[in-house]
DNA sequence: TTAGAATTTGCATATAATTGCAATTGCAGA
DNA sequence: TCTGCAATTGCAATTATATGCAAATTCTAA
């Protein structure tokens, strides 16, 4: 059976309480203080715990190391690979795709936290005034 | 400026050959025996650099390492959680999605690889079976 | 309340992935 | 075809993550 020991409850309060994305090394600096024993491999396998207990939410954001949040108010992420910019994107906008995908393929859908990267407006206009006004030479 | 050095071409013909997809070390060990100064950091720096191509896609299954495949038939997959089975979900799936959050959010999708986590029909039917029919002491 | 079994943790170590830097390679222009 | 410079590679660390195992902790049942 499974437990809901010191290490994990405190982890998982933090990142409740923080309502911010936080990375491993993060969590482990913020719960240090409150359990000196604390170590990195707890820390690891209590993400790892709560994620598979739908607590919490992992995401690759790509650059960098993953993040870990609560997971209190369901939503995505659209990560701008130009400027690293993250906008929000609510569940709701996502509801009606998984639900499809749940009956075509039979499928239940678990993960609660997409990450899609790309260009946000800005962003693409910057790149496609880029292409056309620079002369052929000075392409990267 | 960028170049398509001999080892990044190996190792996209590779993958574009196989069309299957594969984990960093796979693609270093079918590479090596024709190109052996081939060195792990240039297989990860060579993956990445095809990913931020567009000419590969990388994915993380969850469990193990990531996986890479060449982007000729864009697709996403379904993991299973319980049995590890991978559903194959066609782009065409996905497409209306992407558009609307395009749209939605003036972002243009790079992502053209995603891994939705869950329990497929089979898996799911034996949990439900399991929570019902195991008397509470035999409960995992 | 406490004993005992089972899970979890810390530690040490292993494996995966990333990075700085010098040497090498690829490419544009002569 | 050759040259020079910028991009890439290999190597040797470094950092991030995962894991085996013994010790510590948690929970259930008596």
């Amino acid at each position: 059976m499974s437990r809901m020991t010191t290490a994990r409850a405190l982890i998982y309060e933090t990142l409740e309480t923080t309502q911010e994305h936080m990375t491993a090394y993060q969590v482990f600096d913020a719960v240090k203080p409150r359990l000196p024993s604390l170590n990195m491999s707890t820390v690891y396998r209590s993400l790892e715990y709560l994620t598979h207990e739908g607590l919490i939410s992992v995401a690759d954001v790509g650059e960098g190391m993953p993040i870990y949040e609560a997971v209190s108010n369901t939503h995505h992420h659209l990560v701008c690979e130009g400027c690293k910019k993250i906008l929000i994107v609510e569940h709701e906008q996502v509801k009606g795709f998984f639900e499809k995908i749940s009956q075509e393929y039979d499928f239940t859908i678990h993960t609660n936290h997409l990450i899609l990267f790309g260009l946000c407006e800005k962003c693409r206009r910057a790149k496609e005034n880029q292409s056309e006004e620079l002369p052929k030479s000075l392409h990267p």
